[in-house]
DNA sequence: AATCCAAACTAACAAGTGTTAGTTAGAATT
DNA sequence: AATTCTAACTAACACTTGTTAGTTTGGATT
């Protein structure tokens, strides 16, 4: 358990305040206030407001790739695939829901690495397409538009970060468990 | 159908800007640009960059609570008045994919009607969340967490407008039917 | 012909923006 | 005791922000 800088404290506050008003909308003297400072003591930690963006948004991207990787490696029915692809999603937001709303409301902003990211999301969209797809080929899931099925379940799962604050009670396993059974399931009795 | 004032044409053109960038990023030079005059000329059709937001936001959050109105007071099963919800965000969205961008993404910076709109919100979830309950009492939907089930529909009808524009050749009453059938019977087969 | 009006313009404003330069104070290390 | 490091500070910069005031233009209405 590494420690945390003071550079990790004030990238974890900007994250926080990307989450109620969007990266635009946070000026790097809001940032200073919440920390207890002023604005320009922030640059002797950090390089710029875009830098922050950044390293916010960029590591969480990777994280998911990393864990896409290691699904799509497993030998799995394309369900228990998806359902561990919900724990993926339900694991990083728990640790992270301000960075996740940055990832899911900011990413146009970033300014360097912008294709690197649409990189990054667009390789992830087409792994969880062609798992849905083989589990229609081997007959596992129902042959509905795989697109719909794509779109229905990661838009639910990319919100995980405004639902996950709201319901701390309810811990990550819970969830995880609660959500595949809803989304694979289905509703209908 | 009454036609395009040059005020409409300003609010569509925000519309579309705010859904690209978000509103705090938008300046009135953006949008005065985009429109092919220069930022002062717009005062001449419009009252503030606030109130823009206002009229875009406000007047579509007002039209889902008249639909979600007509479907409470509708006499019907629980799971067809959630086909209707779903009808009644598919239709709303194909109208206006941008404005349904800046609802989702800028209604907090909404100033004055801030409270307005989350009244109209939080009673719109309340809504959502008996006839899902309801559902549950009579039977017709799986015991699951009715929480998770509100916000798994929620958000991906929300999310819509993401979606609606990439599939123009998917019409809107079959992109209901299949959204419907993912939502309500699952994906297992 | 005189008036009105919609819709554009130029010029300017006060406030706020991200960021840099240079400095200071105290704690830790040599 | 001298030095380095961490983390703050003040002051200022060039630029951008939303908005206002006042003016001009050309077409429609009287």
């Amino acid at each position: 358990m590494r420690q945390e800088t003071r550079k990790d404290e004030i990238i974890n506050t900007a994250a926080k305040l990307f989450k109620e008003k969007g990266y635009s909308a946070v000026t790097m003297r809001d940032l200073a206030t919440a920390m207890g400072i002023k604005a320009a003591s922030l640059y002797n930690h950090i390089n710029s407001k875009q830098d922050i963006l950044k390293t916010i948004i960029i590591s969480i991207a990777e994280e998911f790739t990393t864990g896409m990787h290691s699904i799509i490696n497993s030998e799995a029915s394309s369900i228990s695939k998806l359902k561990s692809i919900v724990k993926l999603h339900v694991n990083i937001t728990s640790k992270n829901t301000n960075g996740m709303a940055s990832l899911n409301n900011d990413w146009m902003h970033l300014e360097d690495q912008l294709n690197y990211y649409l990189q990054l999301r667009n390789d992830y969209e087409t792994d969880v397409l062609n798992i849905i797809k083989e589990g229609v080929s081997s007959s596992e899931i129902k042959n509905n538009n795989p697109e719909i099925i794509m779109f229905s379940m990661l838009t639910t799962l990319r919100s995980l970060y405004l639902w996950i604050p709201k319901k701390e009670d309810l811990n990550a396993n819970d969830l995880a468990e609660n959500l595949s059974e809803v989304l694979i399931e289905g509703i209908n009795k």
